[in-house]
DNA sequence: GCATCATTTCGTCATTTCCCGATGTGACGA
DNA sequence: TCGTCACATCGGGAAATGACGAAATGATGC
């Protein structure tokens, strides 16, 4: 169904976050599954200690990461379920864009009856 | 194999591109397979010319559009081969930060076949 | 060649992003 | 309670982004 929905706030909140070279680089630091603290993460990109912990922030609210206390330490780790769905959204939202198949002609009077 | 690939260039101009309200907006009136002017889309989103123009320019280097001059009109179309490819590439890319299944645990001797 | 129309590029400004250092908040140990 | 460690938030400066109007570029028609 070619129905131009724009995307909700999630996905835009992930998109955002994930369009950042810094924050790509985060991400993958928790390649495996691994979890890591806001420290380890400053430490291996080579930032600040708040400015770990502000990227971190964006992340979690764009959906790819989640965080628990663990004592006085937080610890984060992907949130593969969240990014999954971030992605289908994303595939539904330019499938309305792009039909795979229609990228050539508009001319379609079976179309999107219009 | 997880290997922490950075994202390319192409993929990192395409998320880019889509962190954008208003160039999400502009996709979506590509619905359909749908060719359209600078005009157009500047009228149809209420944006200045030139504006819609250079947003324009920012979506087709992410590779979300792809522009063919027709006489003195320059007509914008998705190119879902293009969005398909970036998608394979980020679906790739999260996978080393998100392996399906390895949600909670690090602990995956038996991983995506090494 | 010259005028005209559609698009692009240029100059500018407001807003946002990214990073930092400093300060505030929560958790543990003495 | 007090001090310390780890993290979050605040305030600020540099750079990028998004928008506009004005001017330049490219294509068409006389």
């Amino acid at each position: 169904m070619t129905t131009p929905a724009p995307l909700d706030g999630l996905t835009q909140d992930f998109l955002k976050a994930l369009a950042s070279e810094t924050r790509q680089q985060i991400m993958l630091l928790f390649a495996g599954g691994r979890e890591l603290t806001v420290g380890e993460i400053a430490t291996a990109c080579g930032l600040g200690q708040s400015t770990a912990s502000e990227q971190l922030a964006v992340l979690r609210r764009g959906g790819l990461l989640t965080s628990t206390r663990d004592g006085k330490l937080v610890r984060y780790r992907a949130d593969p379920t969240a990014i999954g769905a971030r992605i289908a959204e994303l595939q539904g939202y330019l499938a309305c864009c792009c039909p795979p198949g229609a990228g050539s002609h508009p001319a379609d009077p079976s179309g999107p009856h219009g």
